[in-house]
DNA sequence: CAGGATCCTATACGATACTG
DNA sequence: CAGTATCGTATAGGATCCTG
């Protein structure tokens, strides 16, 4: 069954880029929990996020945080207070992650499961 | 709007511990090209899935298989040839992780449309 | 409050050589 | 063929202190 022509291997290939294009966007240990915070609260501050996210550090979060700008999944909003406080909320496009999360939840919660049976 | 009770907040703990699970199992540049590659061509060996990845060292390509064993993701089956072949593939529960994958290719076809499109 | 600067450690990953 | 061993580098991430 030779069926794996050269055409389909591109295909393939093409698909494993896109793949890895997202794993990039998502990739580190504070990408997903911190798109979830915002995603969850509608908007949050910075101190907020920090209080939300178990162990993370502020220079982590500011990190990410521009990453995840860059990337045009998050609009940050400074707002006019004394002192200034910062607001996040994602955009049109970071909301698209959300069925994505929604099934990475579902299948943590499954292979935990999994796992734990032996 | 003070909706935000501590049981909803731990419902969201849980949702993103349960994200976490699944990327742990899922990080690193590897593991889902790895996967990608099993699962297109059903079965496949060593040697056959170090060519399908472009740039994966023998070194990282034995170590992640382990862990993807680990996590009951692949079946490892060493095959009685001289010299022996061994060959992969995924599980029932390896292959739950196509929707996702699925999702993730599309996204980041989108994506890639989103950031370049400036 | 929202970060930036600095320093440090641990881990991921790459390159190469070797073995049953 | 399917790995293992060894070594070296780069990056991720943590801790702490500083500032407008």
């Amino acid at each position: 069954m030779k069926c794996q022509t050269k055409d389909f291997r591109q295909e393939h290939k093409k698909e494993m880029r896109a793949v890895q294009d997202s794993m990039d966007v998502l990739n580190g240990k504070w990408k997903i929990p911190i798109i979830s915070s915002i995603c969850f609260y509608n908007k949050r501050r910075f101190s907020d996020i920090l209080n939300d996210i178990d162990g993370i550090s502020n220079r982590m979060l500011s990190k990410e945080l521009k990453e995840l700008e860059l990337n045009k999944l998050i609009k940050r909003t400074v707002l006019d207070t004394q002192p200034v406080t910062v607001e996040y909320q994602l955009t049109e496009h970071g909301l698209t992650l959300k069925t994505i999360i929604d099934n990475l939840t579902e299948w943590g919660i499954s292979h935990r499961k999994k796992i734990i049976e032996e």
